[in-house]
DNA sequence: TGCTGATTGAC
DNA sequence: TCAATCAGC
């Protein structure tokens, strides 16, 4: 029997489009391996809503192998150990993966490479959840992009993406290692109920990926361009979740929004070109998830107060349209994009909390919690990051809850306690009557608008002194 | 992919 | 009185 060649799947838990799945089955016979890598990860190991996507995801990849003959080898520790480790008991020569842009793993990669190479085998990186490599894009000066606007001219300059790579038929492949553990025993699902109604809204794996982009496309891309900041309705695509775990590749997703022909199609490229610039920022600013970008921020007045901190968790801030925010990252593990520019602009401005605070609790509650995004648009609201938002931008909580949720759809879905409120004082509900507010069993706001915000200004522009 | 307050001009 | 416009934060 030849030697087989490790296929270890980490972002990329998908048959469709999987370069390294390919490239390894011309090889040999395949030995397809996750590992649950905690202590690489560290402080970045995935958080509790992510480790109940994966638990589902690597359900649904287990029983696609096996539909095409082959079994995934589950494993639990340090990859850096595991991987040469099983290349050695099964005389693998080849371990193929698709590339990450982690920094954790950049450097676990590199170490698992030499390690690799002292018993004469190789590890072989490939480009599978990004459109184009961050190291093989350049500005005109030769130098990473900083600004979102000429690198997304430089991503559309490279033309349409090649194909994506077909299902194949078959894996052929070897067993699973002997040592291959039962789902159930990463121990992904969390202790508590909180993630019961997840399943209302999502179906992880590769078909539920499929038949997402299919509905997106079908209903709501051609209104994209008008829709998508309403968060009340199903005005985007969704992928984000399917995306981050690689159960559809970013080319797969341009070229089902090119197919459908849709007028907001180049919108919706758009959006997937700003994940691009995440990790290109990511790749060439490893400090991205903790230190702010711009020096000048290292000396923002933050006033750390973990009451209103668990306030803005729960959802008791007394804002309707960040509190359904809050309540519906929550409930569902997911929160619309312009619902996060809102409640993360109310944290970081009004309630003047730092930003990695907010990070690190969208890192815990998203489904779709990823190192670059995530971290990327906690600078860019902060005002700390790469081309970010100028530091006066404040949003105003009510008017983005009347412009984007007019009919308070979206605020009486997550807030049933304010449904009997009518439309005109859905997102003012302190303006009720005084009987009617008692009534409510909703906070005050805990903090008035326009102190916040001139609060949030006078400490931007103590920067600038 | 702001907001606010001042100013202007139509009525 | 109020919508439209605009500068400055």
């Amino acid at each position: 029997m030849p030697d087989p060649v490790i296929l270890w799947f980490r972002q990329d838990l998908r048959l469709a489009d999987n370069p390294a799945l390919v490239a390894a089955i011309l090889e040999g016979p395949v030995l397809p391996v996750y590992i649950l890598d905690d202590e690489a990860a560290g402080r970045w190991a995935t958080g509790g809503a992510g480790r109940w996507w994966l638990h589902h995801s690597l359900a649904s990849l287990t029983r696609d192998l096996e539909a095409r003959g082959a079994s995934l080898t589950l494993l639990r520790g340090r990859a850096e150990t595991l991987i040469p480790a099983l290349a050695q008991s099964t005389g693998a020569k080849q371990v193929h993966a698709g590339r990450l842009v982690e920094p954790f793993a950049r450097e676990r990669d590199s170490r698992i490479a030499e390690a690799l190479g002292a018993i004469g085998a190789t590890l072989t990186l490939h480009t599978s959840s990004l459109l184009t490599e961050p190291h093989r894009i350049r500005s005109a000066h030769g130098t990473p992009f900083v600004v979102y606007s000429p690198f997304s001219r430089a991503i559309f300059a490279l033309g349409e993406p090649d194909a994506a790579l077909p299902v194949p038929d078959r894996v052929p492949a070897v067993p699973p290692a002997s040592d291959s553990l039962p789902l159930e025993a990463l121990e992904l699902l969390p202790k508590r109920d909180w993630a019961d109604a997840f399943p209302e809204l999502w179906t992880p794996g590769e078909a539920g990926a499929a038949k997402r982009i299919e509905r997106f496309t079908t209903k709501a891309l051609s209104q994209y361009g008008a829709d998508r900041n309403a968060p009340g309705g199903e005005t985007t695509s969704g992928m984000s979740p399917h995306l981050r775990w690689g159960e559809i590749s970013p080319r797969q997703l341009w070229h089902a929004a090119r197919a459908a022909g849709a007028e907001g199609q180049d919108t919706y490229l758009k959006e997937i070109i700003w994940r691009e610039f995440s990790y290109h920022l990511l790749w060439h600013r490893p400090e991205l998830p903790e230190v702010p970008l711009r020096a000048e921020f290292a000396r923002f007045p933050w006033q750390p107060d973990a009451k209103l901190l668990h306030a803005w968790q729960r959802g008791e801030t007394g804002f309707p349209i960040v509190d359904a925010g809050m309540r519906q990252l929550w409930k569902h593990g997911w929160l619309h994009n312009r619902v996060r520019m809102i409640v993360a602009s109310f944290l970081i401005k009004h309630l003047l909390q730092p930003w990695q605070d907010g990070s690190a609790w969208f890192w815990d509650t998203l489904v779709d919690a990823d190192l670059a995004s995530n971290s990327a648009s906690w600078q860019w609201v902060a005002g700390s990051g790469a081309d970010a938002a100028p530091y006066f931008r404040v949003f105003n909580p009510i008017l983005q809850g009347e412009k984007f949720d007019t009919d308070g759809r979206y605020v009486r879905a997550y807030l049933p306690e304010l449904a009997s409120l009518p439309d005109n004082l859905i997102h003012r509900p302190w303006e009720a009557p005084a009987e009617v507010r008692a009534a409510l069993r909703y906070p005050a706001p805990i903090i008035s608008h326009e102190e916040g915000r001139d609060r949030a200004l006078a400490a931007f522009a103590s920067l600038k002194e």
